[in-house]
RNA sequence: GGCCCUAUCGUCUAACGGUUAGGACAUCGGCUUUUCAAGCCGGUAAUAGGGGUUCGAUUCCCCUUAGGGCUACCA
């Protein structure tokens, strides 16, 4: 009664993962810290043709950047001895037997073992659907393993999970079929029956089953377009769950307060990238300027050293860190938007008066001024803020627009950009006086 | 085809059987702002259909419809 929660989540390293696969693990990991449980990771490798080695370094890893700590790791490859026995058990008791089959496919074996099928009505509660009932007679005799040394999915998951101490399977709903056969094999081995939590499917845009196949994203591809952890766990978590209250941004600890199995969804849900890049974007806006530079300064150097052109990430970051998603989108500004400050630009005198909502001559009265006011400044004292307090007052009085604009202008040559202020503070006196000089001789 | 699961705005979702059916994302307006973002304010938008049960159904039951899953010597 006062057993201690045992979840497992059970991946086959045949391929990198996608959201719908990691969501399971986040709710298997959520229930397990709720209770006080353990959450035991156990790779899948029972297909020996198609698991990697690769994948399930991938898979691991992914946890790990997750933040998905498991407490238990186990490889169901290393539990043979125990299939085999077993298996060989229900040979002696004739609750399986070894057949002969007519191979349909190349590959397929003469002689397979098969489950003796008792044939009956069986009923098992899951917590998330209630009661469900089947006839067993459709499923046959099928099959458990492909010989006496390689035993099915089916056979090797049962015996794992009563090896491990699984108390709760927490899986996609597409395993609500197998449960029949696998609840079989148990009864037959004497196993005891753990309680089921099948979650609603997690659908791609074309509303089926999320898989590669079909184009779904490896979640490390959302790692690689520079989105935090936190957001997809974030995420995941309100994909088919969700607390009593409407918060919607949760640290993975609220996530483990809150959680119930209870709540989840019965409905499957579609994975929408757009409301995953808007978590994004809230972690990335709650992070201090610090700190954002510091992740954006670690993604870079995980992608490509140079592909920030060697600019001052510490200095820059804050100027993108609000209109930015991901870490990915940072990156291409820091390379796309910031070449003015290595490049003159060459600002038309259309461009100059585009936004500045005044006549040419006035525009160029304004830049007068500007110059003016900034070449009493000196070099040292040259900063964002001062460059702020000596201009505004000014630029106030004329009419903002009419002034900075130009200015702005001026100093980036670009229609989208950082505030004059700061730009003038980023290229320093020198630059700056040189750029207002010249889209002055441009205006007029 | 058979078996199983599911059904609230476009999407994710809230609502002891009694609500003007709420929130978030997206979208559309407006405000603010020196541009772009951000921010603020507001709008559009849903209970699949039909029967019951009930004084009263989004909510409970049945049917239909639609979608999905499984139907492997993959997991």
């Amino acid at each position: 009664m006062t057993q201690r929660v045992v979840t497992r989540f059970a991946p086959s390293p045949t391929g990198l993962l996608h959201g719908g696969n990691y969501r399971t693990a986040v709710f298997a990991y959520l229930y397990a810290k709720k209770t006080g449980g353990e959450f035991i990771v156990r790779i899948e490798d029972t297909d020996r043709e198609r698991s990697k080695k690769e994948y399930e370094d991938n898979i691991l890893e992914t946890l790990q950047w997750l933040g998905l700590k498991h407490d238990k790791f186990y490889r169901q490859s290393e539990n043979a001895p125990r299939h085999q026995a077993l298996l060989k058990e229900l040979i002696a008791k004739d609750l399986a037997y070894v057949s002969k089959e007519e191979p349909k496919e190349p590959g397929q074996r003469a002689e397979v073992i098969r489950f003796r099928n008792p044939k009956t009505t069986l009923t098992f509660t899951d917590v998330i659907r209630g009661p469900i009932t089947v006839d067993t007679t459709d499923l046959g005799d099928f099959v458990i393993a492909r010989s006496e040394t390689e035993p099915v999915f089916h056979f090797a998951v049962v015996v794992d999970d009563a090896d491990e101490g699984v108390t709760h399977v927490v899986r996609g709903e597409d395993h609500i079929s197998n449960t029949p056969r696998q609840i079989l094999i148990m009864q037959a081995l004497g196993l005891p029956i753990p309680t089921y939590a099948h979650l609603p499917l997690v659908l791609g845009p074309d509303r089926t089953k999320l898989s590669k196949r079909r184009g779904a994203k490896a979640l490390t591809q959302y790692r690689d377009e520079g989105y935090l952890p936190e957001a997809l766990i974030n995420y995941l978590a309100l994909l088919g769950w969700h607390p009593e209250g409407e918060q919607e941004l949760f640290s993975v600890d609220e996530l483990v307060q809150a959680f119930s199995l209870e709540r989840i969804q019965k409905g499957s849900g579609i994975f929408d990238e757009v409301k995953l890049k808007w978590f994004n974007q809230e972690y990335l806006k709650r992070l201090s300027n610090e700190a954002f530079a510091d992740q954006l300064k670690k993604y870079l150097d995980l992608r490509s050293p140079e592909y920030a052109g060697g600019r001052d990430i510490p200095a820059l970051a804050p100027l993108i860190k609000d209109r930015a998603q991901t870490l990915g989108e940072a990156a291409e500004m820091l390379k796309n938007e910031f070449d003015f400050l290595d490049t003159e630009p060459a600002p038309t005198k259309e461009l100059l008066l585009q936004g500045a909502k005044a006549e040419a001559a006035d525009v160029s009265k304004h830049l007068e001024k500007v110059i003016e006011t900034l070449s009493g400044m000196g070099d040292e004292s040259f900063t964002a803020e001062a460059v702020k307090e000596a201009v505004f007052p000014y630029a106030t009085e004329v009419g903002r627009s009419a002034a900075l604009w130009p200015m702005r202008v001026a100093l980036s040559g670009k229609e989208k950009s950082p505030d004059p202020f700061t730009l003038a503070g980023l290229l320093g006196r020198e630059k700056t006086l040189a750029r207002l000089t010249k889209a002055l001789s441009v205006v007029k």
